[in-house]
DNA sequence: GGTGAAAAACATAGGGT
DNA sequence: ACCCTATGTTTTTCACC
């Protein structure tokens, strides 16, 4: 599925979202032109689905994190949790997950009170009741996968 | 704190990590050289933390995603466990947490089985308990921040 | 798939306002 | 803080292997 040479692009890119593909070609010894053609293939076949600055929580006013599990109150309505969410903008990632709870949601907001409002929206738009654990601190977050080759 | 230029810049640069400073001169109206002075300036500030690219797990054989939640076994133990776990691979991300339980590690595995031995890896690196919510789908995920300004 | 070369676009530094 | 200009680098395309 993956090669060697693309699994090492990968990585790169991972790790360095802007690395220059002159820079590219050196690392994994191949000519720039082969390294572009390669990087659009990833691209094309999502291996690569974008390209992201990494933003500093608290340096934009966004020192609050927390994780909120969600628990549908009407067992049989609709699954379409994750449209019903999405609009709201503090809402950063949304995980369907096999467990006592069916989404966890990751969320950033500025204070207690707007998380309070915040869960006030998500109960409101998704008719469901929430658990919510604050995060203290982030050791680390968005380490690049170890992107290996199975060629 | 946050201007409201350098806010659009960085959530420019935040949705588009690749964005040439030419492309945010003009979507910013200013000229190419300050753009890319207030760039750096957020990047020394810590606003913008990096660049990466995101990468498509199921493309390169890490299918299963998995919130693993940690508990001390001694709770006398020292605080260092994000040290302990940091050189597994396969965590992405580490949180401290408010809540029954301590941390939460988010990790990214080929199969089932290799849960099963990572999670082995995790209770006896940290001397930890540890329960485990599986991730069945991702709706969506590391969506940018909205930076407003707070000028 | 790969290379190499040429044109266009871009990044970067310096001096001026 | 910003703009403009000049220079070197990078991106991108294309013809060829």
């Amino acid at each position: 599925m993956l090669e060697d040479i693309d699994a090492r692009i990968a990585n790169e890119l991972a790790a360095d979202g802007r690395c220059s593909y002159t820079d590219l070609a050196e690392r994994v010894g191949l000519s720039v032109s082969a390294v572009h053609q390669r990087v659009r293939r990833l691209e094309q076949r999502g291996v690569i689905r974008g390209y992201a600055a990494r933003i500093g929580g608290e340096e934009i006013g966004l020192p609050l994190t927390a994780f909120v599990s969600l628990t549908p109150i009407d067992p049989a309505a609709a699954d379409d949790y994750p449209s019903r969410i999405a609009h709201l903008r503090q809402v950063e990632a949304c995980y369907s997950v096999a467990g006592v709870e069916s989404y966890i949601l990751k969320v950033r907001v500025p204070t207690p009170s707007a998380l309070e409002a915040l869960l006030a929206q998500i109960r409101a738009a998704a008719n469901v009741s929430t658990r919510t654990t604050v995060v203290l601190s982030t050791p680390f977050e968005d380490r690049p996968p170890l992107v290996a080759s199975q060629a």
